[in-house]
DNA sequence: CCGCTAAGTCAACGGTGTTGACATATTTGT
DNA sequence: ACAAATATGTCAACACCGTTGACTTAGCGG
């Protein structure tokens, strides 16, 4: 009767699988906890409401994460080189779990199956394979470029979470007292301590996925030496 | 008076960092959790009355990892060359987050700052200088292969353990559903999706430290083409 | 219009880390 | 050697978490 054709008296708060992962997304965003009572409060309806629509938190903080890995895949520009393609998958996987370091943490726990997931896998594979591997190498880099991904940036969102609770500042975390070391008995730690003092998270990480890329051209290169930047794209 | 010249009389459970430490290591290697409650069960005694040797729980998962850490430095073969020894450490670690997970999990969030974390980092340090790197390589390879071992190792011993919690079998992490997949949407992954189901988490964890370790080879012979063999050891 | 099902509400349970008040053992100061 | 002080163990309770079951209600199909 009235104007609202679709769903109208909402005496009761009215909830879907979207509006859900919307919430639960804008709760990490600012760095808050996911948590059936928070996403409660977020949404006006009975925390036990969501219930109904992820069977437990472990379903929830899966399709969460997948839609994150959906917009990352998105954002990736193609028309790149297939190197240049993965660091940017790589960037925003750093970078989603910096802003939703709630549900990023186990994220490399946990295998979401759906669409995002897929779609970040099938990109990866399609780089190695324009970057000439075989198809035994193509997989085996998939595993490590993809581990490392998910574990590493989500680990250091991990830190910076354990940081945020304490007051510790997150640089620290590398070498923290760099100067009350015993030089006898850690004679590389002293030597080193200098550069150690210098090594920032975001400074391994896209040291190491750089290596890795490297690698996986030095691998390309071996398997097929002649053709190797033809396959380029 | 008394036959024991040192403590006696022990109406009450007699607790030390070391007695907790020592059942909190055997909790987690029969695979249980670390709760004090638990801790408490285990040595007779009130859960609370760990309080009096640990600030809080982090401090005590700090210092079991710490204690697995020096151990497994402690294991390592000193006398073999340097590459080798980064990959006993690296399935060191390995080993250790399989036996002990339910402390592994959260290994790479803390910085333990005792004398085991301070001897791996040595350990790897050396290696790594004994492998030819200069000082800024050193630390940077250090800071990539460091993250990648307590990262991956740590996140797959969680995998273990939430597959555990349900009935999902580990090796099925990888790729799930091999065969009902959307080949046009994912054809990448469709195409290797033979090769993806047998991705097994021990392989890519160990070609990884391969691929790393070759890493760090051709870097030391890109600073000193000439010397780089002299400085094996 | 009846009845069925999907969805929101409410109260409660068991498990977690942590705290404060209390009791007792042990060590220290003189 | 005795009293004071401190360290350590005990107990009850709190807040928070995920989760469940019983109930109520909204909305749709016959």
């Amino acid at each position: 009767m009235a104007a609202n054709g679709r769903t109208q008296s909402r005496r009761r708060a009215q909830l879907s699988r979207d509006s859900i992962l919307e919430a639960a997304l804008t709760l990490t965003a600012e760095g808050e906890q996911v948590t059936f009572r928070a996403l409660g409060g977020a949404l006006g309806a009975d925390p036990t409401a969501v219930y109904r629509h992820f069977r437990d938190k472990d379903e929830l903080v899966r399709a969460a994460y997948d839609r994150i890995m959906e917009k990352a895949r998105a954002e990736v520009d193609e028309s790149s080189s297939w190197r240049e393609q993965i660091r940017q998958l790589a960037i925003l996987s750093w970078e989603n779990s910096e802003q939703h370091p709630h549900i990023a943490v186990d994220a490399p726990i946990l295998t979401t199956g759906g669409p995002g997931e897929l779609g970040c896998i099938d990109l990866m594979l399609g780089c190695l394979r324009a970057a000439g591997l075989g198809d035994r190498d193509v997989v085996r880099f998939y595993g490590v470029i993809g581990s490392y991904i998910l574990s590493i940036s989500a680990n250091i969102s991990a830190q910076k979470l354990a940081a945020a609770d304490q007051g510790t500042d997150i640089n620290t975390a590398w070498l923290y007292d760099v100067s009350g070391i015993d030089a006898t008995r850690y004679p590389n730690v002293a030597a080193s301590r200098y550069e150690l003092g210098e090594l920032s998270n975001d400074d391994v990480y896209l040291t190491g996925i750089d290596v890795l890329l490297d690698a996986v051209e030095a691998a390309a290169q071996a398997e097929a030496p002649t053709v190797a930047r033809a396959r380029q794209r």
